[in-house]
RNA sequence: GGGCGGUUAGCUCAGCGGUAGAGCAUCUGGUUUACACCCAGAGGGCCGGGGGUUCGAACCCCUCACCGCCCA
């Protein structure tokens, strides 16, 4: 006997247990391979709604198609997170109060990280066992595995080789706490109360001119003053130690007579040009720019395109240089600190003209939360423009598709503006680059350093040094290594970027390669497919090809998914203070009930709200499902294998077994669409709506003192259509329904592993669905109406049936007893005409009466009535507003126009039995 | 400034050419023996505004307003 309720808490541990001991995540079969790979989170992460919902949807897809028979591998996994996991770690150091990373040195450091990764590094994947995850746990890979790092090492030497990657000096987005390049992506712009202050750079040899300071309304200078010198406004006053240059735009007349003369820089005490370039804006500001290269992107773009010097004014800090081109009071001053220095200068010396309040974007690292400084350093680039191209190619060629196609659209536009990927970064933690430097400073790129020491000796040889002369150059005086290696590590993105193969093997020639790749179905949040979905798609088509050679895309789907926000629609963040974490929700409600209602929420193109109230809810329907299966349980409905759903005899259980064999294609077709919002609410409601509020009352005549044929039949088909509901909602909530699965009968195989019912014509019976239809229809007429006359709930009352016709009479005769005990009937008679006074229903063309005259008040019933009547008469109208439009017959669809027929016929008929029943009523 | 979404019942959202839907909330009534995490019933909508296409528009097109997000 099943127990009173399900209890999450007591049986997921144990049923995930057995999952896994069975081997069920495993591929298995000989089905066409499926195939995902998870979005490997931060192994110093742990369980937030985003993995919640993005694991779940996962989870579908992959329980759902293994129980279709294909061969399915979900690949699971974690990254290394560079920078994250190296804070963690310093962090720690710092708590504990050991040596700091640098004291302890790299080697040292890096034992630590794994000695904290083996320590903690599983809590997320322990996570998402409890969220029910289905993932190959046997297969579990680490960005960092040896496997895996190899595959890095290896990608990093051939693309060097194709040229495509390469070391190069540019201005990069340098993090100043971390002491580390980032990567765009890595940047988060903010908008900030920040200020503008506008300078006086004062013109070489007293120079002037005439600047203009009215205008008339076509625009046209009307006064003007005598100016010595040019207007520039700037939101980061310290930068302009290193300024090279002031520029305007060619068309702006107002500068065109000093342009390619020099100003001074104040303070720096040098001269620089006046040049022209597209860059400014002679609307915004004076219209004059200063181009400070070194440290501003846009500003290096216009030195670059106009030869214009770049001043490096800062340290790795972002403190200012100990450089002769930097006045000597700044040098060692912190960015701001000088930035307060200059504004005084400046103003002591009357060039400041004014300070305004201004809101400003300003970079800030999304690891370290401090402002990001633009630095001029040397890093190794990946040449994504080149990869760019085919990745493009494959999407636009439809190898490769997004789900739902809008976000194509933001594919592209990242893709076709790409910039070049800085892959270097200044930490220990990650795949230290496989590059080594010679005695004359001569790089080599190589998987170890063997080979890279053996290309450096060709080389030098080469160039006419006698191996003695080589061996001279060792370090430790000619004892040591000849190279030395590049101290700098790879993004994390780098290694993630060949997760789709690397995971799978390469570059080694697994055989999960061949069957698993090109993966099926990548599932992601939109936030990613810059960081990721893009990177994979470069380095699957370049590393990975078919048969004959041709570029393979990492998977054919990306489905993406939304963002799961708290019930306002707010972000959820720590600062903010409104995140809700799944496992609170696991702890009190379930998993079930927490991945039902993300599933019933992802509709695509929306985000999530996510509300307590609506776990809740998905909850009570867990309990719902149990208490039906009990239901089952009590009345002896045991499963029989040989039972043929099709050969059912009773109306009412080819009517459910046409409902669950409609609702199985509704939920088939829905999942393959990743339309995840309709298959839950398909099961849902089919499960609530169908089997529980209506099959189990209908059934309970037969099954209580049906006759034994007819009891044996419907046992049979109850357990028949509860194991369709426990097959079909497996995918949305695995627990309690392998709970139940084991529970109900002796199982040759658990649920998690059972075949997924296809739909089948066989199955269908309309008439039996029109006709239980008709009976529930007419309950549910009866009921409204008893509670329109106020009638006590629990008080039974007398109904006839008005001169029925040879249909009617006969659905009266199967099942006028059911219809009697569900309305609350005591009997249901039939008679040639309505009694005086008697209240009518009309149900399809079928007239019923409650003979209840003067017993009862009945203006409920006067005005339901009314108001049907009403309905009918809009509809009608409707009807006739199309058919007064002679277009409509000439150019609607004939059947539309058949139908628009038919149904102004039956709403006129139904009219007027309504307002016949009416009369009846007034008569009375 | 550029791009992408959204605006439908009190709330959260489906529906995206042919009779406006769900869940929650609300109201009324219920110990009808699977279930009160329940049952029965009810009320509630110029489908953001304006224009167009169409026989027909919540749905397609244009435009405006407001709200999000991404990129500069």
């Amino acid at each position: 006997m099943l127990d009173k309720a399900f209890d999450p808490a007591a049986a997921e541990a144990r049923i995930y247990a057995a999952w896994e001991k069975s081997g069920a995540f495993r591929p298995a079969g000989t089905g066409a391979p499926y195939t995902i790979v998870i979005p490997p989170p931060n192994v110093t992460g742990s369980l937030h709604m985003g993995h919640a919902l993005n694991n779940t949807l996962q989870d579908i897809l992959v329980r759902f198609q293994r129980m279709r028979g294909r061969r399915v591998l979900w690949q699971p996994g974690t990254d290394h997170a560079g920078i994250a996991t190296q804070m963690v770690v310093e962090r720690q150091l710092m708590e504990r109060q050991e040596p700091s990373r640098r004291e302890m040195g790299r080697e040292k450091f890096l034992e630590r990280v794994w000695a904290w990764k083996a320590e903690s590094g599983g809590t997320i994947t322990r996570q998402l066992r409890r969220l029910g995850a289905s993932c190959d746990w046997s297969r579990e890979r680490f960005t960092m595995d040896e496997g895996l790092s190899a595959a890095v090492r290896k990608v990093f030497v051939d693309l060097y080789r194709e040229g495509l990657v390469y070391r190069d000096k540019r201005l990069v987005n340098w993090d100043p706490k971390l002491l580390t390049a980032i990567s765009d992506l890595e940047v988060e712009n903010n908008e900030v109360n920040g200020q503008f202050w506008h300078f006086k750079y004062p013109l070489e040899n007293g120079e002037t001119y005439q600047f203009p300071i009215a205008h008339d309304a076509e625009g046209n200078p009307t006064e003007w003053e005598t100016r010595d010198y040019i207007a520039i406004a700037t939101t980061r006053p310290e930068t302009m130690l290193g300024d090279g240059a002031v520029a305007v735009h060619p068309s702006d007349k107002r500068y065109a007579p000093i342009v390619g003369k020099r100003c001074l820089l104040p303070l720096a005490d040098r001269y620089i040009p006046i040049i022209t370039d597209e860059y400014p804006d002679p609307d915004f500001g004076s219209g004059a720019v200063k181009i400070t290269g070194a440290h501003d992107f846009n500003d290096y773009r216009v030195a670059m395109r106009n030869d214009i010097k770049l001043y490096v004014l800062m340290d790795e800090h972002a403190r200012m240089l100990d450089a002769d081109y930097i006045p000597e009071k700044y040098r060692g001053l912190d960015r701001y600190e000088a930035r307060k220095a200059v504004v005084a200068d400046i103003e002591a010396r009357g060039l400041l003209i004014k300070v305004e309040d201004k809101k400003i974007m300003q970079p800030f690292g999304d690891r370290s939360g401090v402002v990001i400084e633009p630095m001029l350093t040397d890093q190794w680039y990946v040449d994504a423009e080149k990869l760019a191209k085919r990745a493009i190619e494959a999407v636009e060629k439809g190898e490769t598709r997004f789900v739902p196609d809008m976000w194509t659209k933001t594919y592209y536009q990242w893709m076709r503006n790409i910039e070049p990927w800085c892959v270097s970064r200044q930490l220990w933690w990650g795949h230290q680059i496989p590059a080594w430097y010679g005695p004359d400073g001569h790089v080599y790129v190589a998987e170890t350093e063997e080979e890279a020491t053996r290309e450096a000796i060709v080389r030098l040889t080469a160039e006419g040094y006698s191996l003695e002369d080589i061996n001279a150059m060792r370090r430790d005086e000619g004892e040591g290594p000849l190279l030395v290696r590049d101290e700098d590590v790879l993004d994390t993105w780098f290694s993630s970027a060949l997760w789709p193969f690397s995971t799978l093997g390469w570059p080694d020639d697994a055989p999960e390669l061949k069957t698993h790749y090109p993966t099926s179905v990548l599932v992601t949040a939109h936030d990613i497919i810059f960081f990721w979905v893009a990177r994979m798609m470069m380095m699957g088509l370049h590393f990975m090809k078919d048969g004959h050679g041709r570029p393979l895309v990492p998977f054919r789907d990306v489905y993406i998914h939304a963002l799961v926000l708290d019930e306002k629609g707010q972000k959820m963040s720590k600062s903010k203070g409104n995140v809700i974490d799944p496992l609170t929700l696991i702890d009190k409600y379930g998993a079930d009930a927490l991945r039902f209602t993300l599933a019933a929420q992802a509709a695509q193109g929306r985000n999530i709200r996510l509300s307590e109230q609506r776990v809740e809810g998905y909850r009570n329907f867990t309990t719902k499902l149990w208490n039906a299966a009990r239901f089952c349980e009590m009345n002896g409905c045991v499963v029989d294998p040989a039972f043929d759903p099709a050969g059912g005899r009773s109306v009412l259980n080819k009517w459910i077994v046409h409902e669950a064999n409609a609702v199985t294609a509704a939920v088939t077709e829905a999942i393959e669409a990743f339309k995840f919002n309709e298959a839950a609410s398909a099961i849902y409601r089919f499960t609530w709506n169908v089997f529980c509020d209506w099959y189990v009352e209908l059934s309970k005549s037969a099954l209580l003192d049906g006759a034994a044929a007819l009891k044996a039949e419907t046992r049979k088909t109850a357990a028949w259509a509860l194991d369709r509901i426990l097959t079909l909602l497996h995918p949305f909530t695995p627990f309690v329904t392998e709970e139940l699965w084991g529970a109900l009968a002796s199982r040759t195989s658990p649920l998690i592993s059972a075949e997924w019912p296809a739909a089948d014509a066989a199955l269908k019976s309309p008439d039996a669905a029109g006709e239980i239809n008709w009976v529930v229809g007419l309950i549910a007429a009866f009921r409204s109406m008893r509670i329109d006359l106020e009638v006590p709930a629990g008080d039974k009352i007398a109904a006839i049936a008005v001169a029925p016709t040879a249909d009617v009479a006969a659905r009266l005769a199967a099942h006028g007893e059911v219809i009697a005990r569900l309305a609350r009937l005591t009997r249901l008679d039939t008679v040639a005409a309505t009694p005086k006074g008697a209240v009518e229903i009309v149900h399809e063309g079928a007239v019923f009466a409650l003979p209840l005259a003067g017993a009862i008040d009945i203006d409920g019933a006067k005005k339901r009535l009314a108001k049907e009547i009403d309905k009918c008469a809009k509809e009608i109208d409707g009807i006739d507003k199309k058919f007064a439009n002679p277009s409509f017959i000439e150019r609607a669809p004939a059947e539309i126009v058949e139908e628009s027929k038919e149904r102004r016929l039956e709403a006129d008929a139904r009219r007027q039995k309504l307002a016949a029943a009416l009369k009846n009523l007034q008569g009375a």
